[in-house]
DNA sequence: CTCATAAACTAGCGGTGTAAGTTTTCATTC
DNA sequence: GAATGAAAACTTACACCGCTAGTTTATGAG
């Protein structure tokens, strides 16, 4: 087949469908050769629109991180944009887990994702917090939103109960984890955010609040 | 070559030659061939001590699980116990960060995963903790210790000003992490760590402690 | 001494990412 | 409107991948 009338392919489409393959059957099921054969097409010409398969994962990435919500660091305080940033970050990547540990590698040059950490980084300083301080504070939150979304921790444990009842005699009922994945996993995420921004207010009454009192203009 | 007089390989050799690859060249450089041939071996040939590459992986991550130190659990009291395990579970992954998006999947049927999940449950259940919250706040502690070990929060952008300085007004500095990349990370860490174990230390008071001394014995 | 097992080998299957070169169509320029 | 160069599909092919099957020979147990 030779050039064709109207294009087969459109880097929306390949992204649309990669995504697809990768939601459904994990992210070392996506091979190019599936993914042109999904799109009705032969292996290489996916290289006419990508010059490799990563750059196409990075397009990948990026569709999912769009679906981060970070306005509220521009209309609320610092504390209500951080948690609601951070469930929005978590159900984006909820929703596709099998990307996860490839996104998780770092924004690199994706936009969305650059966006995400300028808007973050950007409201935490405009809060007061010092600059060093904005950086942690935005990479922490992220450590935590990853890890929780990189794979589910019920799902960790094997649903053998004799596995666990010979040798590791707190995990007795480790087996039935999986049947509540979600409340788990939510759970855990639930307590570990209220509790890293609790901490994070106590530390911001301590420094920031104590500093701006002593500037003269405080 | 037929059956040596003494055998070429060992689990142990195969594992401590894979930890090494994986070190050196990361999770993907890693194929049975390149492993094969630094033991001086044919590739085919691990296949008489380990079923699947898979089952080579999990025993590098095992090995790498082992060195987490979860002895305070047994001799001191829960928030000191949860803090030096936290660290010393960081330390054990980004000794090796390669491993980590591997491990990073769950205990699945690895002994010293397992242990460790044991060991840092009992002890929060004997400290008091009701077994929900004893689940959720072991989970909350391997998602962010694994979230930070995934991957470097500060080699995730890129060493490029002008990527920066164009689009993302706040990250102007964003190109300088690398520099600073160990103590950005660390002190990311180390601040969310406080702030989590600070924010867990208020809910106990307010849940535990609370529980205990309403009961009749309390 | 016999013989099943263990531990190496070689050959090969179906799959991978991607490079190279071909063909035809589309869009632009004279 | 003709010429031309880029675009977008194709086929072929390479080097590598995990793993299976079958072969050979040394080992260790009876």
């Amino acid at each position: 087949m030779p050039r064709p009338r109207r294009p087969l392919l459109t880097r929306d489409r390949i992204v649309e469908t990669a995504l697809a393959l990768i939601d459904a059957d994990g992210l070392g099921a996506l091979s190019t050769r599936r993914l042109a054969a999904a799109l009705g097409v032969q292996g290489p010409s996916l290289y006419n629109h990508f010059a490799t398969k990563d750059e196409i994962l990075d397009a990948v990435a990026d569709t999912v991180t769009v679906a981060v919500d970070t306005s509220g660091f521009a209309s609320r305080d610092w504390l209500t944009a951080l948690r609601d940033w951070a469930w929005s970050y978590r159900r984006a990547l909820t929703a596709h887990p099998n990307i996860v540990p490839y996104l998780a590698q770092g924004p690199g040059r994706r936009p969305a994702a650059l966006a995400m950490a300028d808007a973050v980084y950007g409201g935490l300083v405009r809060a007061g917090w010092p600059p060093a301080r904005a950086t942690h504070i935005g990479a922490a939150l992220r450590y935590f939103v990853a890890g929780s979304a990189l794979g589910s921790f019920a799902r960790g444990f094997v649903e053998d109960p004799e596995l666990y009842a010979a040798h590791y005699p707190h995990l007795r009922q480790a087996h039935r984890l999986a049947e509540h994945q979600q409340s788990v996993d939510e759970g855990a995420f639930a307590l570990g955010l209220d509790a890293l921004l609790h901490g994070l207010a106590a530390e911001y009454t301590r420094t920031v609040d104590t500093v701006e009192s002593a500037r003269p203009n405080g």
